[in-house]
DNA sequence: GAGTCGCTGCTGGTCTGACCAGATCGGCGG
DNA sequence: CCGCCGATCTGGTCAGACCAGCAGCGACTC
């Protein structure tokens, strides 16, 4: 008897026990980044199934940047560490098809910023505030160069402060938004010929957002984080999101120029 | 000649290329929600790919919820509407990971709520503030009861204002972040033998938010949510954590209790 | 003529067994 | 002792089969 075809509708797949049980091991800290799964053929006898099932799950396993398998190795597929990389694919996914617009990015960032901000005006070490300098010259050495680089440049600033700041998680979300954010920008707003105002505009929101971060002053870096924003993206958003991006602003008691 | 098994590193594998092709295609609006793609066995001829290799593309394509087929459907998997979905699925891996501690999820935790309620503030309707009551009464009513049901209710009384918040970037990231606490807040606090008292206090933190929504005060809004988070959790976290937590509160403008 | 039965052909879900390319490792010959 | 060679493993791919169930259609019955 090959007791195959059997009726199979929705959660019943013979892959998903294997996505599902992988997922849940590695939710639950039992399998950790750098651990490997047994091999195709050993997870085969392991479930009972197939070895194409076994594959569908892995693809889809893969798909979730949970795990990685490369061809003719022994050890079997990789557990990755977690990231923001799924979350920011379905993000892209879901901007380049007009579901989430750039006031929405930039609001949830305006918030996230700033918290990233605080925490690293309380958290940073000297080490921090070195990375960050040497980010900075590098920035000003970009300031004729491609926007593109220039943009990473700054996203690279933004992730040493989301290093101070100590805080995992709230890195993983900010990584996420601020990378769709530049994405969603330079086709936005990059025919801007005051580009070069705007890298000016952005070393010197950087230099005293670092001001503020190596005097300890939070909720001076949260707010300069939120102002900047708002002076960035206000004049590209519509009334009622530039209405809730002042009212961001005044939140954390900062003010927006008139 | 069987022409199988050529070296397919990285992106070479075959699978890829219909996921590619497909997920460009509905990302350019080619392909619109409700179309149908060709049955499995007629994209095998398409692509010029075993049937297997086709199931693994129809498979990662499910999981990024672009997607569906359904089972012995000769009208070939169906493209669905972009949805956030898949977003929510990766949150909820990245906040269930143990990785990730309480003070990290309730940190976080007070920055999106205090945008929710800022948000909810400014945009909720008649309907949202009638919704809230119904849920505030219900909550009342659960005084006595399991602190599990309580526990959501308490919720759903935050979906709403999310909802009412008009914000699904928001309402995602606070849906992933809130249901991660309350999962940890039962293994935590629950002991506690005055649950009632808990109880008590989010039903009077919840009339507070409520009068500040409904007369459109966010900044008020966004403080509560801060402070009453503060007050919950600050005796359960170290001091460093703390200090984090009341420098949230103090970012807007809120104090912390003696 | 209208209604029903059953066949045929389609679908997706699953399994089996095969082959390829490359890596690893043990053993054999120099 | 060193170096080469093959057995054996891995993941990637393919081909072909079977199952369960639905749809359409033709034939048979009333």
């Amino acid at each position: 008897m090959t007791d195959t075809g059997r009726t199979a509708t929705a959660e019943h797949r013979a892959y998903r026990r294997v996505v599902d049980d992988v997922e849940a091991r590695i939710a639950s800290g039992e399998l950790r980044p750098g651990d490997r799964l047994p091999s195709e053929r050993e997870l085969v006898d392991r479930y009972g199934i197939a070895r194409s099932s076994v594959r569908e799950a892995l693809r889809v396993l893969e798909s979730l940047e949970l795990v990685r398998s490369a061809p003719r190795d022994p050890r079997g597929p990789l557990v990755l560490p977690i990231t923001s990389a799924p979350i920011r694919r379905s993000l892209g996914l879901l901007t380049s098809s007009r579901t989430i617009s750039l006031p929405q990015l930039v609001q949830l960032r305006m918030v996230i910023d700033a918290s990233t901000n605080l925490m690293a005006a309380l958290r940073r070490t000297p080490e921090h505030l070195v990375a960050l300098e040497r980010n900075m010259a590098r920035m000003r050495g970009l300031l004729h160069h491609s926007y593109a680089e220039f943009g990473r440049a700054d996203l690279e600033f933004h992730e040493i402060l989301a290093d101070a700041a100590g805080h995992e998680l709230v890195r993983l979300y900010g990584e996420a938004v601020r990378e769709a954010v530049l994405e969603l920008i330079q086709q936005t707003i990059l025919d801007a010929d005051d580009q070069e105002a705007h890298k000016l505009r952005s070393i010197r929101h950087h230099t005293a957002v670092f001001d503020a971060i190596s005097a300890g002053d939070g909720r001076a870096a949260s707010r300069l984080a939120r102002e900047s924003l708002y002076q960035y993206y206000a004049d590209h958003v519509g009334d009622e999101d530039r209405e809730i991006m002042a009212a961001l602003v005044s939140e954390c008691g900062g003010r927006v120029d008139p």
